[in-house]
DNA sequence: GACGTTTTAGACAATGGCGCCTAGTTTTAC
DNA sequence: GTAAAACTAGGCGCCATTGTCTAAAACGTC
C-alpha cells in the first residue's frame, strides 16, 4: 500500500506547509503524467498514485480534471516564462567577443528554456491539445516563442545600432537565431533525449558561427580590425 | 477464415473497387481523427461516422483499434515518403540561379512535405504517440527528416564542389538550411494554419537569402560580381 | 432470379474512468 | 488538549468506449 512516502519535491515549512506542498506535488505529478499520457488517457488515479496523495484530495483543491490541467499548464507556464525573461536578460551588450558571447547565450536558452523539462512539456502539450484549447495555444505563443522573438528582435537591433551586426530585417533575424539555435537539438529535443553539456556547446557554436557568417560585419571589416572602429555608435 | 482477401495495395477497379474505397475511406477518417482527438480520445464510432461506414465494417478490415492506428500512420508515412522523394529530386544541380532554384526548391518542400496535411499529421502524432510507440518515432525520424538531412548533406555536397557553395560540414549545413526554411513558418505551422502562397514565398526567400550569405561564395567575388566570373566551374 | 459476400444497424457484456460520498485517520490551529 | 480542517481509503452510480454478435439489407456475379 504504501509504496512510497515521499514527501513531495519541495516545502516552504510555515504554516500551511502540508496543503502547499500537496499542491505543489499534485501539480508535479499531473504535469508528468499529463505530458506522457495526454489530457483524454490520464487518468487521476494514476496522477494521485504518482503523486502519493488520495484521489480526493485532487478533487479537494481542483473541482475537476479540467481544472486541474490548466492549473498545471498556467504553473509551467510561469515557471518557462520567469527563465526565459531571465535568460533573455543576460543578452550580450557588448559587441566585442561577440561570437563567444553569443554562444554563452544560446547554450544558456537551450538549456533552460527549449530542451529542459518545461520548455519539451509546453511544446508537447500544446501540439496535443492545442486544437481542443486554442486559448492554451494562444497564450503559449505570446509568452512563449512570441515574446522570444520579439525580445531578441530589439536585442539584435541594438546589436546593430553599435555596428557589431548589418541586419535588415530585425523579426527575421529574430527568427532565424532561434531557428539556427536548434538546427542540431530539436531532433533530439522533440522526443524524450536530452543534450549532454558537449551537444549543446557544439550546436550554439554552430548555430552562432553560422548566423555571424549571415549577419556579422562584412568582410572588409571582419578580417583584422578592432572592434573600436565606430565606438562612438553604442 | 477468409479473413483477408486483399490483394495487397491496389487493385485495376474490377470487383473489390467497393472494398478498397471503404478501406481508404476508412483509413483517411481514421487518420482525420486520430490527428484531432490523439490516440486515447479518438473514437471508433467518430472515426465510422466520418467515414460514413459502420462500425463493424472498421473491426472487420482491422481487427481492433491499435491495427488500425499503424494502418494509418503506415500510410501516411509511405505517401509523405514517396513525396519527400520526389521533392528531393527536383534538388538544383546547377550553379546558374542558384538562388531561384534554392527558393523554388524550398517552397515545394514546404508546400509539399512540411506544411501539408501530411506532414503535420506525422510531426503531432509523433509528438503525442512516441512514448507510447518508441518503433513509431524511430520509423519516423529515418524515414522523415533522417532522410531529408542526409540527402540534403549530399546534395549541398554536390553544389558545393562545383563551386556554388562554401561550407565546411556538410551535415551542420543541411539541417541549418531545414532550420532556416522553417523559421518563419514553423509557428503557423505548428497549429492549424497553411501558410499562403505568398508567406511560402517569403519565407522561402528569407531563408534562403541568409543561407547563401552564410554558405555562398566569399564576399569577394559576391559583391558586383557576376555569376560567370567563374564560368567553367558549372 | 439465386447465391455468396459485404455492409449495416442495433443490442450486448465488459471495462475503466470520472466525480461524489462517507467513515475513519492524521495534521494543524488555538 | 481540543476542535477544526485536511487527508485517506474505499465504495458507488453514471457514462463512454471497446469489441462481439446477430439479423437484415445491399451489392456484385453467375
Amino acid at each position: 500500500m504504501n509504496d512510497r512516502m515521499t514527501p513531495a519535491v519541495r516545502m516552504t515549512g510555515h504554516s500551511q506547509r502540508g496543503q502547499c506542498a500537496k499542491r505543489m506535488s499534485i501539480l508535479d505529478a499531473a504535469a508528468d503524467v499529463f505530458c506522457r499520457q495526454g489530457f483524454a488517457a490520464a487518468s487521476i488515479d494514476e496522477i494521485a498514485a504518482v503523486a502519493c496523495v488520495s484521489r480526493q484530495t485532487i478533487y479537494n483543491h481542483y473541482r475537476e480534471k479540467e481544472t486541474l490541467f490548466v492549473a498545471v499548464v498556467e504553473d509551467v507556464m510561469n515557471r518557462a516564462n520567469a527563465m526565459l525573461f531571465s535568460v533573455l536578460s543576460a543578452f550580450p551588450d557588448n559587441a566585442d567577443n561577440l561570437e563567444d558571447d553569443l554562444t554563452a547565450f544560446v547554450i544558456r536558452l537551450n538549456k533552460n528554456c527549449i530542451c529542459n523539462h518545461d520548455g519539451k512539456f509546453l511544446r508537447k502539450l500544446v501540439q496535443t491539445e492545442g486544437e481542443r484549447y486554442p486559448h492554451l495555444f494562444e497564450s503559449w505563443r505570446q509568452h512563449g516563442p512570441g515574446k522570444l522573438t520579439t525580445a531578441l528582435s530589439a536585442l539584435l537591433a541594438r546589436l546593430a545600432q553599435k555596428g557589431a551586426l548589418v541586419i535588415d530585417d530585425f523579426d527575421v533575424a529574430a527568427r532565424q537565431f532561434v531557428a539556427l539555435s536548434n538546427a542540431d537539438l530539436q531532433m533530439m529535443t522533440l522526443f524524450g533525449g536530452t543534450p549532454t553539456d558537449a551537444e549543446l556547446e557544439k550546436a550554439a557554436r554552430n548555430a552562432v558561427r553560422t548566423f555571424l557568417r549571415a549577419y556579422g560585419r562584412p568582410a572588409a571589416e571582419k578580417f583584422g580590425a578592432e572592434p573600436r572602429l565606430t565606438a562612438l555608435s553604442g
